[in-house]
RNA sequence: CGGGGUGUAGCGCAGCUCGGUAGCGCGCCUGCUUUGGGAGCAGGAGGUCCCCAGUUCGAGUCUGGGCACCCCGACCA
């Protein structure tokens, strides 16, 4: 491809709009051209790449034993109805209307269509069992799209959906597809951090993540010197040890003003994790309290879990009023009749300070279960950065990432409510066990800017790198340059390399510049001051120096070196 | 949805406080010179100042209402 004729411009300066490295940088390079909040046209430097993605996740979903299928993106809304996940969905499904008035959505993804395909093609356990992928564009009102392609509201997806005859089959093809996952990074030139996730409400048991390290990730993922791995919301840890003492008798303390936990260690001098922090959430209509020692944040995702409710946010004050709380000190002790959840860290430790249910007092000297009495026992703690490990190994470390994968076992919830069944071979009608497996194609260019760049631009794994090689003519308008040049884009083309040849009567300066922000990874310059020496300048987008060789050794150079990258 | 911010040429921005001929840099076009890290000189094109309403002799600027986009928190590939 000669840069003279390609669409796309680079842009010198930042665009104002963009924050994070892969949204400026893709601007910059002329990649995406945005149309409305986290929507955006792929230019042709951008599609390339998808397409390479795209590639390698076909060749290893197929190697697993996968089938590609293409499904509609517009949904009427009965098949959301089926399953109830219209309302599960709430605002973030894209919902409008046809000529009729009938009301249609556009799909943020696809379980119920494919299990409607399976009902309609699974009959027996020897149709089983059956893999199944797509990779489309979906559609998903985010409440806040962010970062270019790193959050879209229109964004390419692969899924896959695995029908299974029971969960040991299913575990077989789970394993299979998270085998086909590594490879499919690995051969991305993408490391990822795998690691346990929270399966839903819905799930099953499995759930495991694929993490690309970068700051600017929205995950936080914990993990252990032994190689324990969760992200924030499954990730379990033994909390620091609180004090500990003979029970002494509880008393009644004024504390005015006082209504935060930090507040309170300070006034009475004790350390966070002696107190104890009672929050009040409400569930599906219903009022909870919660109480954790206060040192540690309640984990509101494995709360949802324990409690399997739709709806989970903190009480309002008048809600709090009318369950008989006192916001600011809120406390276990003396109430009943509302439903009460403990940590088990309400155990780790002794004489806390808690709240009274009174305003501008708190108890000191409470003791569970002396002083005051929980329902039920959970761990619904958040797991921090220097907690002690669940393997034992040493304390947690937290780093943040990009999940660019998800695996999970779903479970019987979409082939029973969909009434997708086959026959096993005792003749009995039995619901298919499904998984479902996504990768995010577009999030997954953006995430390997993020990882892979410098402040000069992108320097591009090279699988998935638009172009492999940066040919560049300076001074293209001289008859020997421009002569060697067309003559090694020729052969570099005839190899079976992908050239992208800077053809353009422009500047070194601004020559050197957009190879460095295009990020190809090997670069190869023809000049007139080289070409006195005989020699061709061959240099690698990661490398700081270049190397000479002469014309006839172009091609071979240029594939050592693009083998040498592909480790 | 809550909080913060921004809408002026393709891009980055100034101008708004104090109303009076719409500006700067980059990019683009033409010519000459230049040629290994975003060249120089000369000439030129390019604007519904986000939209609507109001105040005013006069609004990019003041007032009111809307819209869009970005960033920070609750959701997800």
């Amino acid at each position: 491809m000669r840069a003279s004729r390609f669409l796309t411009k680079t842009l010198r300066q930042d665009p104002g709009e963009a924050e994070s490295a892969s949204h400026r940088l893709m601007l910059r390079a002329g990649m995406i051209h945005q149309v409305a909040a986290g929507v955006y046209a792929y230019l042709p430097l951008a599609l390339r790449s998808i397409h390479k993605i795209e590639q390698i996740i076909r060749e290893e979903m197929d190697a697993a034993g996968g089938q590609e299928v293409r499904m509609p993106a517009l949904h009427p809304i009965e098949v959301w109805a089926e399953t109830g996940r219209d309302e599960a969905m709430g605002e973030t499904l894209f919902r409008l209307r046809d000529r009729r008035d009938r009301e249609l959505v556009l799909a943020p993804t696809h379980e119920e269509v494919i299990t409607a395909i399976a009902r309609a093609n699974v009959e027996s356990y020897r149709d089983l069992p059956l893999l199944l992928y797509q990779i489309q564009t979906k559609f998903r009102d985010e409440p806040r799209p962010r970062a270019g392609l790193l959050r879209g509201r229109e964004f390419d997806m692969k899924d896959a959906y695995s029908f299974d005859t029971g969960a040991e089959a299913l575990d077989v093809t789970y394993q299979r597809v998270r085998e086909a996952y590594r490879n499919i990074f690995r051969r991305c030139g993408l490391p990822t951090i795998e690691v346990e996730a929270d399966s839903g409400a819905i799930g099953g048991k499995d759930s495991h993540e694929f993490i690309v390290r970068a700051e600017t990730g929205e995950d936080t993922v914990l993990l252990s010197p032994g190689g324990y791995a969760a992200n924030v919301e499954r990730a379990t840890s033994v909390p620091p040890p609180a004090p500990e003492g003979e029970p002494l008798d509880m008393e009644l303390v004024d504390t005015p003003g006082v209504t935060t936990i930090a507040a309170l260690s300070e006034l009475l001098g004790i350390p966070e994790s002696q107190t104890l922090k009672a929050v009040f959430y409400h569930a599906d209509g219903e009022t909870v309290l919660v109480t954790i020692r206060g040192d540690l944040e309640v984990n509101e995702v494995k709360l949802r879990n324990h409690l399997h409710v739709r709806e989970l946010r903190l009480a309002t004050a008048e809600e709090a009023a009318a369950a008989g709380l006192t916001p600011g000190s809120t406390s276990p002790v003396g109430l009943a009749g509302i439903r009460r959840i403990g940590d088990p860290t309400i155990r780790q430790g002794s004489n806390f300070a808690a709240g009274a249910n009174r305003p501008d007092q708190h108890y000191r000297n409470v003791n569970y279960p002396r002083d005051f009495e929980v329902d039920e026992t959970v761990d619904v703690a958040t797991a921090q950065a220097g907690h002690e490990a669940p393997d034992g190994t040493g304390t947690l470390e937290a780093v943040r990432g990009i999940e660019v994968g998800h695996v999970f076992k779903l479970g019987t919830f979409y082939t029973r409510t969909l009434g997708a069944e086959y026959t096993d071979e005792d003749g009995k009608l039995n619901a298919p066990v499904m998984g479902c497996y996504g990768i995010g194609t577009t999030r997954v260019l953006a995430a390997a800017i993020e990882q892979n760049h410098d402040d000069k631009g992108v320097i591009f794994p090279a699988p998935i790198a638009p172009f492999q090689v940066h040919l560049i003519a300076l001074n293209a308008d001289d008859a020997e340059v421009s002569k060697q040049a067309e003559a090694l884009y020729a052969e570099l083309e005839a190899a079976g390399h992908e050239v992208f040849f800077d053809d353009r009567v422009e500047s070194a300066g601004v020559k050197f510049n957009d190879a460095d922000l295009l990020g190809f990874p090997v670069r190869v310059v023809v000049s007139p001051r080289n070409l006195k020496s005989g020699v061709v300048e061959i240099k690698r987008r990661r490398d700081a120096d270049a190397t000479k060789v002469a014309p006839d050794a172009v091609e071979r150079t240029v594939g050592e070196l693009l083998a040498q990258d592909a480790l």
